[in-house]
DNA sequence: AAATTATAAAATGTCGACATTTTATAATTA
DNA sequence: TAATTATAAAATGTCGACATTTTATAATTT
């Protein structure tokens, strides 16, 4: 949460990185200062900074006395994203099954029930759904006890989040896009009870894998 | 190089890493305002600047109104940081494998004979070693053409870097140590150019991982 | 009219100032 | 003397100001 204990800076980070991964600010799009600073009700130095911290993360981009921009997409950076990521997680699998205790199947089958429940649903949220499929993909990496890699694929998901969103924006309301691939999550579940490492990297890759095809599709065409 | 083009903030930037990965900057240690100004020249603002990047870079943490220290370092990172590494790496060399073409081949070669040619010598300095053996190794990857997975490789090595200088400022000019898996490096091209995928991924873990057990030993008794 | 130059407006990046908080030091109490 | 409180010093984080550069607009030239 903003803590009062954060500073400016930190608040105002959380605020912006939010606004570029959700596609509130486009790619290549302009961050005036003067702009910035009133939308947020912060004096130069914050805000700057909070900016200078997004640069180190990728997601924007600044030219000297130029000033700064939401960094560009691209089909090529979509699709290395998603590939690398899809390689991250397959190595947090991996270390989750070697890993993963009884309390970690125990959570992974909990998240999975939750999955479930709501995707049967005819009328269901998009967030809420994106917030149980994310949890699900988390408990099954959660065995994984390294937080460099974690922190990895954090920022990985972060930027991947990104492209979703972008889709998202262009595609209202097509959930049904989302439970497309239910009954993959189903033999995922299956496989890292069975322990199977070899069978659970390949579908996690290929199950990553899945929505480049479809947001290139809509994203080519803009 | 730091050129005129550049701003204030990512001038200092490279400066203040580079003296933090160098180990000039202490595990810890807390980096006054005041001083920094002072040793580098440089207003409240690109000082901050160039800090807030390094938070995102986890060379440097903050606590509110309690200022900027170097992020802080354990045997737990050190492992996690080098086991990390080394499955990055790992990913990288498959990739290579896969895309490497001619150029990639005889460039591997050329940076194995100059390092070889080096290694051979009796009195070698230790940044002309470390330059050619990091040549070599980046030959290794080259043909990985992810921008992303790159860039991980990267941040993990300036991290790693990190332990490794901490390491060599209590073992001064302690050379030998840097070329104990000299065999291992021809081994790594000869597999890298008969495309053993499986046996260089092994190799290469071990390789990396070589280190992790002497600055162990050396930092646990600080 | 198109291109170039001159002028005005806007925006950036850096600085020092200042209020607020933390830390260090001295004074007080038990 | 040890612990607590009061006081002084130091340091942090935020702000607005300002010089400099960039961008937009108007004037001039060919």
């Amino acid at each position: 949460m903003t803590d009062s204990r954060d500073n400016t800076a930190s608040k105002i980070l959380d605020s912006l990185k939010n606004d570029i991964i959700s596609g509130e600010y486009l790619p290549k799009q302009k961050l005036h200062i003067k702009t910035l600073k009133e939308k947020y009700n912060v004096g130069t130095s914050p805000l700057r900074e909070a900016l200078s911290q997004l640069m180190a993360n990728d997601l924007v981009v600044s030219k000297n006395q130029r000033g700064f921009y939401v960094s560009d997409i691209s089909l090529e950076d979509l699709t290395d994203i998603y590939q690398t990521r899809a390689k991250i997680e397959s190595l947090c699998i991996e270390m989750s099954i070697d890993k993963g205790d009884d309390y970690w199947e125990a959570n992974l089958i909990a998240a999975s029930h939750r999955l479930n429940k709501y995707s049967k649903k005819d009328k269901l949220e998009t967030n809420e759904w994106q917030s149980r499929h994310g949890d699900f993909h988390e408990a099954l990496v959660s065995g994984c006890n390294s937080p460099r890699l974690f922190q990895i694929r954090s920022s990985l998901i972060e930027k991947s989040k990104r492209y979703r969103s972008l889709w998202l924006k262009e595609n209202v309301s097509n959930v049904t896009t989302l439970k497309i691939n239910q009954n993959e999550h189903a033999a995922l579940m299956i496989l890292a009870l069975e322990r199977d490492k070899k069978a659970i990297s390949k579908l996690i890759e290929e199950h990553i894998m899945t929505p480049v095809g479809i947001i290139k599709k809509s994203l080519s065409q803009l």
